[in-house]
DNA sequence: AATGTCCCCAACCGCCGCAGC
DNA sequence: GGCTGCGGCGGTTGGGGACAT
């Protein structure tokens, strides 16, 4: 049934709706799955965006720091993924949500004891000597993202074949230029569809980028009026991200 | 090779707060 | 103040891959 599927998303849908995005901005969720053509409801659609679309979305498997960040912010706030992913940049809720019940919610039963948090995670070494454990405990696995096996020290960061472009080609039309901003970001990574950062401090780079103020969008990108939205609203868009009209590899 | 089980993650659901009328 | 619609959040679950038997 239309709007209530399950089903993943297709290339197809993504594309879709990234498309649809960039070309008009994100103005009224429930509306925009008809007016791009898709299936799906528009709480769909926006936890599609906000979760694995977003173009400053960082995959990949939590370093070390990550766990910890996670483990003590929990402890301080609770089940609040929200806030606790606004420590981890590039993190979603969800993402975070799910690393915890599958990896951390054990260690922080067991975080009662005196034992201090990087005891608990281990080092690096540990969760290497971890992987090769052929006792099978998946327990153990803390570090482990088998479906991003080449992380090339990139910290979380998805390293597969990717077209190099500097920071200037992407904001150059932009009237983002925070200096900060271009001082800390060397270039981007464009990875087919997705955008990345790259630097020697990719982690320093994006804690960065978040630490910035936000910006309007309308400042620096000017989507097209949509003819189902005939009504002028203000565009609201994802304020953390430079958006430039020359993101022709959001699109397929 | 076939089957069963476990685990992770993407996606959905229900609730809540807020804004506009 | 009440109603409605929307976005955001946390809890839950189905699908599918990995692994064991």
């Amino acid at each position: 049934m239309p709007g209530t599927s399950r089903a993943s998303w297709c290339p197809e849908e993504d594309r879709k709706l990234k498309a649809y995005i960039k070309q008009y901005g994100i103005r009224n969720w429930s509306k925009m799955p008809q007016a791009a053509g898709l299936t799906r409801s528009g709480k769909s659609c926006r936890l599609r965006w906000m979760n694995y679309l977003r173009p400053d979305i960082k995959r990949g498997n939590f370093s070390q720091e990550d766990q910890e960040t996670i483990l003590k912010w929990h402890e301080l706030l609770g089940n609040r993924w929200s806030e606790i992913a606004a420590k981890l940049p590039g993190r979603t809720d969800n993402e975070i949500k799910n690393y915890w019940h599958a990896h951390l919610k054990k260690l922080s039963k067991n975080n009662s004891s005196s034992t201090t948090i990087s005891e608990l995670v281990g080092t690096s070494e540990d969760v290497e000597a971890n992987k090769n454990d052929s006792s099978g405990n998946q327990d153990l696995l803390l570090c482990d993202s088998p479906k991003v096996p080449n992380m090339d020290g990139f910290n979380g960061i998805q390293t597969s074949p990717q077209i190099y472009m500097s920071i200037n080609d992407v904001i150059s039309s932009s009237s983002c230029t925070d200096p900060p901003v271009e001082d800390v970001i060397n270039q981007y990574m464009i990875d087919q569809d997705e955008i990345i950062f790259s630097s020697s401090n990719a982690s320093e780079i994006n804690q960065s980028i978040w630490e910035q103020p936000y910006f309007s969008f309308e400042d620096i990108y000017m989507p097209e009026t949509d003819p189902v939205f005939m009504a002028s609203t203000t565009a609201h868009m994802y304020p953390d991200v430079c958006y430039d009209a020359g993101y022709d590899f959001w699109v397929d």
